[in-house]
RNA sequence: GGUACCUUGGAUGAGUGGCUUAGUCAGCGGUCUGCAAAACCGUGUACGGCGGUUCGAAUCCGCCAGGUACCUCCA
């Protein structure tokens, strides 16, 4: 398959062909979440966006190294540099140790991922243990001179780099702009200006999560991490860096500055973002508090929603919009996903039934390409759904017997509706529980039990011990009592 | 205020100069069916407003209106 997808540069606001540094190796890193409460549905966003162009990657024939982070240290609650580590802040709350924190969460995310079918990346570094690799960094930007260091912190010169190279490339804004922009902070004065930002920070008493650094006992500096881990796992020069438009700025500004301060040149050649996903028009996060948990969505326990919706309902719901818009939430929307994936895996199952004959009269020849079309440009997801749909009508006419197909294009179709509903999209069929399962089950046997006891009553003799015959046959144990029979299943 | 964007039919959401009034959901009409469901067929001619460029614009340019995000942790 011949390689001509178009991915959409932040960088130059406009869509590139992609070009590995070092083909057929693809590295790609994106922003994971912050360890410090559940996911919401605004953090399946980005994992499903990428998890996408992972498998897409993949289906092309690339080897693609996959690093997405942790972050367990470093996030101030309040500013990038008076706050109190979010972390840490939790645990006082919980009572709970740090990392006994991070794990519950982490563990937690895994599993939101895993409903979602978002595949594990390569590699899932931790900030707390890559902090050696971070105060390597630090120490390699001051030795660059573009960083200085203030009473035990260490802080990124702004001014100094933005006169060697240009701070703001990827946010388009200019060093004048944040300047005047920038809040008035507490502590501004250990800062040469007010733009510059934390490499390293010196802890204060309380603060429980630090580690020894030439310059104080404290904790690095949030961006730092990305830099840091990035380089380690993915090399100085490396292909994709992911994440949602909302760390644009500062965190991916200061990514590339950092890279630039430390290495001498650019780090990453192509830079995506997600768009966000909003609830009433506006932005779902942590700091409108308007957010809905993942688990809330599988459950249906939260006052907005109106039903559970699954993990497959979700992924589809963010898949039927193009990754760079906006989506917004709505119950009339996700239940309009609900339907639409069933029609999809429908038409999945129709097509498993489906018997060749000596023509085709349906088009097929079309379809692959057309899907990996839409995929090339910029990971056109919608589209592909929608070729998806059609094809599903396609089956549909098959099973109807309104149409005929020669056998090596029912190959094909099965094939091109595999690939890219399974393998690039990653959508799964879902089933029911096990215990939902069972349950209906047992119903079912009820059900025969009324049947026989009916036939009892009409003196239907050779129904009922039909019925409890081929029950027994199948390993159920009936039982006539006063009240009824009962039974249960010896095996 | 600065920066980056967005505004498509009942809902959602692709499309970025002319065969796409994409697709999904909802609605309506029909076919099929013992009934129901499913499926299939048909159906709605949308593109914030005003100008401009062009043979031709939802699609390019300008202005206006409205909205969002970032500028503080955020996916």
């Amino acid at each position: 398959m011949e390689n001509k997808l178009m991915i959409y540069n932040t960088l130059n606001r406009k869509k590139e062909l992609f070009e590995p540094l070092h083909a057929p190796n693809v590295g790609l890193y994106v922003c994971g979440p912050t360890v410090y409460g559940d996911a919401h549905l605004g953090h399946a966003r980005p994992a499903i966006t990428f998890d996408v162009l992972f498998r897409y990657l993949q289906t092309l024939g690339y080897k693609v190294r996959y690093v997405r982070n942790i972050t367990d240290v470093g996030h101030l609650e309040h500013d990038a540099d008076e706050g109190e580590d979010k972390i840490a802040k939790k645990a006082r709350l919980e009572q709970l140790e740090p990392m006994e924190v991070v794990q519950h969460y982490t563990l937690r995310y895994h599993k939101a991922m895993e409903a979602l079918n978002v595949l594990p990346p390569s590699i899932e570094p931790h900030a707390s243990g890559h902090i050696i690799e971070q105060i390597e960094l630090v120490k390699e930007i001051l030795d660059n001179g573009f960083a200085y260091e203030s009473e035990g912190s260490v802080y990124f010169d702004v001014a100094k780099y933005d006169k060697a190279h240009h701070y703001g490339v990827l946010s388009g804004r200019n060093l004048d702009d944040v300047l005047n922009t920038t809040r008035e902070l507490d502590g501004q004065q250990e800062k040469r200006n007010p733009a510059d930002f934390a490499l390293w920070k010196c802890a204060q008493p309380e603060h429980i999560m630090r580690w020894p650094s030439p310059w104080s006992d404290g904790f690095p500096g949030w961006h730092c991490e990305c830099t840091a881990m990035g380089r380690k796992y993915l090399g100085e020069q490396f292909d994709i860096h992911g994440g949602g438009m909302d760390l644009i700025f500062p965190h991916h500004e200061c990514e590339i500055a950092q890279g630039v301060a430390a290495m001498g040149h650019p780090v990453v050649k192509y830079w995506m973002h997600n768009n966000m996903i909003t609830i009433n028009g506006q932005k779902m996060g942590k700091s409108y508090n308007n957010f809905i948990n993942l688990s809330e969505f599988f459950t249906g326990s939260h006052p907005l929603l109106e039903q559970p919706y699954s993990p497959m309902t979700i992924r589809f719901f963010i898949l039927q919009a193009h990754y760079r818009s906006t989506v917004d939430f709505g119950n009339e929307a996700l239940q309009a996903a609900e339907k639409g994936l069933q029609r999809l895996m429908d038409a999945w199952n129709t097509l498993g039934t489906i018997t060749a004959g000596s023509e085709t009269t349906v088009d097929v020849a079309s379809l692959r390409t057309k899907c990996f079309d839409a995929m090339n440009d910029d990971l056109n997801t919608a589209q592909v759904i929608s070729h998806l749909f059609d094809a599903s009508r396609n089956i549909n006419l098959l099973a109807d017997k309104k149409a005929t197909i020669a056998a090596a294009d029912l190959e094909e179709l099965k094939d091109t509706f595999r690939l890219f509903a399974f393998d690039v999209l990653g959508l799964k069929e879902e089933r029911g529980s096990d215990s939902a399962r069972e349950e209906a089950f047992g119903k079912v046997v009820d059900m025969l039990l009324e049947q026989r006891q009916a036939a009892k009553a009409a003196k239907d003799w050779a129904t009922s011990d039909r019925i409890r015959n081929e029950l027994q046959a199948l390993g159920f144990e009936i039982k006539d009592g006063k009240e009824g029979a009962t039974w249960k299943l010896n095996k």
